[in-house]
DNA sequence: AAAACATATGAAATCATCTTCATATGACAA
DNA sequence: TTGTCATATGAAGATGATTTCATATGTTTT
């Protein structure tokens, strides 16, 4: 596992936007347009992040006519929500509460 | 959970410095200057990382006469580091490969 | 073949994080 | 009570990531 591998597979967690996208495809498949809809973000913003998901290989896409349908690696995505959930319940019961 | 505490959490694991704190710390725990041996790197910096990884409690420390001795939250470090090890080996095989 | 729609891309500008350096603090030993 | 060892900290500078804006590409419709 090179450097730069974890790092950006760490990195796409650790950003709002993508965090949000990938929020947003829990619930199964969307385009970009529904995407951009419930991120309520700029649509070119929106591109360049799914990108970033894509190639870490925790979205996968397909197109159909004009449209370019995102899917989420929930093999993978799902675990990881669970586990930060989990650490934040465990540990962070206080200090998450403290908004900054 | 806040978007704060999601994105720290993450981050923590996306900086080359600290990942290789946490590496070093799963043999056992270690002081200061052991970490910064084994990572070799700048004290100063190594206490900032620190600093950082124990406020998300992905560390914790203890005081040892004038050592500080940290040692990881395996609980949520180890099911992590497997979590994308498998992702790698699943889904990454080819692009982790290509180094950049 | 032009227009319209859906999405992607490059580059500059902005914003956030990291490191570095100098110095401070705290604990113990002499 | 001074010195030394171990570690932490603040702030400036350096580096890196993200967003933005303008525009390009690709697909379908008319």
């Amino acid at each position: 596992m090179t450097t730069k591998t974890y790092n950006s597979f760490f990195l796409n967690f650790a950003n709002a936007t993508r965090f949000n996208i990938l929020m947003s495809l829990i619930g199964g498949p969307l385009n970009v347009t529904q995407i951009t809809n419930r991120v309520n973000e700029e649509q070119s913003k929106i591109s360049h992040n799914l990108k970033k998901l894509e190639e870490c290989h925790l979205l996968n896409v397909k197109q159909k006519g004009k449209q370019r349908i995102y899917s989420l690696n929930d093999k993978t995505v799902i675990p990881m929500i669970d586990l930060i959930k989990n650490h934040v319940k465990n540990y962070c019961k206080e200090c998450d509460k403290r908004e900054v």
